[in-house]
DNA sequence: AGTTTGACTGGAG
DNA sequence: CCTCCAGCCAAAC
């Protein structure tokens, strides 16, 4: 099998869990966070195998551009619920949102 | 082993 | 703001 593959997943799970509340990250963001730049699309794929009633707060990731998941329409209200604005043309406004991981002094 | 697909990205029209 | 296009890379067929 390919140990590279779980360990990514593994790590791109245990890096959306630690997206606090009222945040949301990129996909470009977990995936460059888990150590694989270039596995945006691989992060999607992931968080949707994992599932909405997993621990993990897949809701708060959102593209680069601030948009939602196209095929999932109830993010949306979501990350409304958590106190997160959208923009009129529907985008989450990553200028205020945007999570930063704690930086290691 | 070749082709298609995708919860991406950034730029162009 | 919207849609389309090309680049990207691993998983699924």
């Amino acid at each position: 099998m390919k140990p590279e593959s779980v360990e990514f997943a593994r790590v791109v799970a245990e890096i959306v869990r630690e997206v606090p509340e009222g945040k949301v990250a990129t996909y470009g963001d977990i995936a460059t966070l888990a150590g694989f730049p270039t596995h945006a699309r691989l992060v999607g794929k992931i968080l949707g195998s994992i599932g909405t009633a997993s621990s993990v707060p897949c809701h708060r990731i959102v593209n680069a551009q601030g948009r939602t998941a196209p095929h999932w329409l109830e993010q949306r209200a979501l990350l409304l619920s958590e106190g997160i604005e959208f923009t009129s043309s529907g985008h989450v406004d990553l200028r205020r949102y945007r999570w930063v991981p704690p930086l290691p002094e």
